[in-house]
DNA sequence: CAATTATAGTTAGTCGTCTAACTATAATTG
DNA sequence: CAATTATAGTTAGACGACTAACTATAATTG
């Protein structure tokens, strides 16, 4: 293995092992009905003032759509969103928030304000920062080149 | 929301997007037997000459004992793996890559790095390089800080 | 415009990870 | 040194992600 493949393999190591370290204290911060899944997904949904459909939210957040209909169906037993069929599209659902499910994001957002609280006193949002610039050029590229 | 936890909720929401983006990529180009775990798992092995305990490479991976016991498993039943008992403690077990699991290893390394390679030429690995310092940074923290 | 192909969403089944609980051995301690 | 506590590894069962295969509707095309 030459050094050209080492800082792929590094660095893809540090996105796995970060993922997971990020993925578990995340987990223990979130209330304990609140999947990262089920976060991320109302996370979206509460920025949009339009309905989503399914198919948009899988591809937001890179899973299949199998995924996503087993996390929307999550979401909506507990009244977390409400999905109607798409009148313009027979085959097509739109998504929306309820006022629950706000009230139920705007919670985990504060719970996590406060483990991140706790990292940011310790390590400082530096390297956050600086780290931003480039992953983002490599997610972009890596979402667009598939 | 306010701008200290946009940095924190941006960062790991590129961190989770990337690792499924590397993850599918690497699943695809490695051979089909070849989960990404046993992979890293071998690497990690095929470096060491001394034997590792489950144990160990557990932590080293930061996955549970189960998790690891799992892998092993699977990697002890394709004779990638040697696994015998620790004389030193009479409740841990010894692991070494057997060369079976060499060969299957760097044919795997060969199938990843004509990916990278892909990867490579057309973003070059400047913002690689960029990200490892501050990445590293920050996983060091948060796998120390538990 | 009928037939084909593509797309939206779901269901079924597999896999890898997790936690909880267990056995066995080692280390600690009153 | 017996009793307690900690550690190594495993098993069992839950969960979330995946792929393959399905239904239904939309779009394309010969």
């Amino acid at each position: 293995m030459n050094n050209h493949e080492n800082i792929f393999m590094n660095f893809f190591k540090e996105i796995f092992t970060l993922e997971q370290l990020a993925r578990n204290r995340m987990e223990r911060a979130l209330p304990s009905d609140m999947k990262i899944s089920h976060f991320t997904t109302l996370s979206y949904l509460v920025k949009r003032d339009t309905p989503s459909s399914p198919a948009e939210l899988a591809s937001a957040f890179q899973v299949t759509r199998p995924t996503m209909t087993n996390t929307l169906q999550k979401l909506e037993a507990r009244n977390y969103i409400q999905v109607s069929a798409d009148a313009a599209d027979g085959r097509g659902k739109l998504i929306i928030i309820t006022q629950e499910g706000r009230n139920a994001f705007f919670t985990a957002v504060q719970a996590l304000s406060e483990m991140f609280g706790d990292v940011a006193n310790t390590i400082g949002e530096e390297p956050f920062k600086e780290a931003l610039i480039p992953l983002t050029q490599i997610r972009t590229f890596m979402d667009s080149y598939r």
